[in-house]
DNA sequence: CGAAGGCTCGGTATCGAGCCTTCGGTGCAATACT
């Protein structure tokens, strides 16, 4: 029999599903055939099956079981709940800090013995030696990587373990990688490909446009005007359409928000990472089981839900980027039913998200960690980095992390060595400009945002632009198609604009003198959007690209 | 970067204007306590 049927038959018998899509069986497919896997899916496309599916047929084989990396934990035991009701209880186990050391070693035995062919757990523990020695001796079918984006988004500051998944996955003698995620521009696509260690992966990207969510964009000048806007339209919504969420800023905004919604009678809590666990579950629970109204939560909800009837997504306050904007707006309408998306967008918000986006280099503690490695003439383990500088953890990954990226030192089996005979003050330089340089790429994100919620032309196109899609056509289901049906035909392209799109068409690589290479985005009206590699977006007038010749084909 | 909260000041009654400071988002793991 060959893989696809035993894969197709597999997924029947062990998974009730009796209908593969094309983008699952390519991925199984590829995985069993030992290559690296790149899968951009909405959730409940199918992403998880697609790697469990090959990764039972895989252990049915050859007793070998597979390892999930997955950023929460209530994800893990989500996933965990999920295979026991397919495969029975035990088909896959968990490490986290949540168990206890007998219940840790149990797991262990579980996939040491080939019983469990799952193995779950958060990057945080793969920086511990032992584990990853331990792993390294199940000689595992795959090396998954679940809400993949966390790699880019989360790796540099808040969870630097995502940055290490590379090395990791080098450790363990270079299995596959499947990575997932729902969302993720082009940059981040790269990024992840690069950071994992993948090669030639197969990139699946499926069922990307969500044409049922309508697209809105409402423009405020006051902040006292935007928030009773954002109330009556939440209220309204929540009385005629169904039950919905509402993204703010801070926790503080989350709090206000949901007390006058209550007032307002509609069943309405705020979520953020502030509140008490419990309360986090039972709010999660509630609005699956359709207990509540609304939801007015930060970031902090939203991974992993997948409820079909959320009619309404509405944001009382502007994103760090389109790739969070349309993760959240993303958890709209997944029956197919038409939902509404609406951000509320005032310019002086912007001013939140760039504080977010300021990532001051610290020359002197890199150069303090660099000073350590280099006295040690030898290669330093972490735990001895954390002890001689004195720096937390957590702090110690990500310098090291910076410093490598810079080209100063490289992290094998044993620890972290000097890898170039530069000065220190060259290398902390280069490292330092790096973290500039990841800096203006984050603002530029920011810009790409701003722009989404200044432009007058079709949301969607710019939408899925952003992403490298091609909408040919405006979408008819956005504020600003709208707003074109109503006064029809609009301004016409003049003759250097026209031409800068026949020389740098969509999607096609271009060079620039200062900036260097770029991708082109997007082209509107008199301008132009390029992603540079090391600057981030920038926005040319095509005029001036044709006239000055500021742009050459790469 | 901008909003919110706390403070002083003025000038003698309550509080408003203006200044200054602080705060702002995501989760893992591990530790210290009942």
């Amino acid at each position: 029999m060959s893989d696809d049927l035993a894969l197709t038959a597999l997924a029947a018998s062990s998974f009730s599903l009796p209908e593969l899509r094309e983008g699952q069986l390519a991925g199984m497919t590829a995985l069993v055939e030992r290559r690296d896997v790149l899968a951009v899916m909405p959730t409940g496309y199918g992403k998880s099956a697609t790697y469990q599916v090959a990764a039972l047929y895989l252990h049915n084989k050859t007793g070998r079981p597979a390892v999930v990396v997955s950023p929460l934990i209530a994800l893990q035991e989500d996933q965990l709940d999920g295979l026991a009701e397919h495969l029975g209880e035990g088909a896959g186990v968990a490490i986290n800090s949540s168990r206890s050391d007998a219940e840790v070693e149990a797991a262990w035995q579980a996939v040491e013995s080939g019983q469990a062919a799952f193995l779950f757990l958060a990057p945080e523990q793969l920086s511990k030696r032992e584990t990853v020695e331990r792993i390294a001796n199940l000689d595992i079918t795959m090396f998954v990587v679940d809400e993949a984006h966390c790699v880019s988004s989360w790796g540099h500051d808040f969870r630097p373990d995502y940055l290490e998944l590379g090395h990791v996955r080098e450790h363990l003698g270079n299995p596959p990688v499947i990575a997932l995620t729902a969302t993720a521009s082009p940059p981040v696509r790269d990024e992840i490909v690069k950071r994992l260690g993948m090669t030639e992966p197969v990139v699946l990207v499926r069922g990307f446009d969500r044409p049922n969510i309508s697209l809105d964009v409402v423009r405020h000048q006051e902040d006292k005007g935007k928030r009773k806007a954002v109330m009556e339209q939440v209220v309204a919504l929540a009385k005629a359409e169904g039950l919905g969420l509402l993204y703010a800023a801070t926790r503080k905004a989350t709090e206000k928000y949901a007390a006058k919604l209550t007032e307002h009678g509609l069943r309405a809590e705020a979520y953020h990472a502030g509140r008490a666990d419990s309360d986090r579950e039972s709010i999660h629970e509630r609005f699956l089981d359709d207990q509540l109204d609304v939801v007015v939560a930060t970031t902090a909800f939203g991974m992993g839900i997948d409820k079909p009837n959320v009619r309404f997504v509405v944001h009382a306050d502007i994103p760090e980027s389109l790739d969070s904007y349309y993760q959240e707006i993303g958890r709209a309408g997944r029956d197919g039913e038409p939902a509404t998306a609406i951000l509320h967008y005032r310019a002086e918000d912007l001013g939140l998200r760039k504080f977010f986006a300021t990532h001051s280099p610290d020359a002197e503690a890199l150069t303090a960690v660099l000073k350590v490695i280099k006295n040690a003439g030898a290669p330093v383990p972490k735990t001895a980095l954390v002890e001689l500088t004195g720096f937390p953890a957590r702090r110690v990954t990500a310098l090291v992390n910076q410093l490598e990226e810079a080209g100063a030192v490289t992290t094998g089996k044993r620890g972290t060595r000097l890898s170039s005979k530069a000065k220190l003050t060259t290398l902390v330089d280069r490292a330092v400009e790096l973290a500039e340089a990841r800096q203006r790429v984050d603002q530029s994100r920011l810009t790409m945002m701003r722009a989404y919620a200044e432009t007058d032309a079709c949301r969607r196109q710019f939408l899925l632009g952003y992403f490298g899609e091609d909408l040919p056509e405006p979408c008819g289901n956005c504020d600003a198609c709208a707003e074109i049906h109503d006064d029809a035909g609009s301004g016409s392209a003049g003759h250097l604009t026209s031409t800068a799109e026949n020389l740098f068409p969509l999607q096609s690589t271009v060079i620039h003198k200062e900036w260097g290479p770029g991708l082109v985005m997007r082209h509107e009206d008199d301008v132009m959007t390029v992603l540079f590699e090391q600057e981030g977006y920038k926005t040319l007038s095509r005029a001036a690209v044709v006239e000055h010749e500021l742009l050459k084909p790469a």
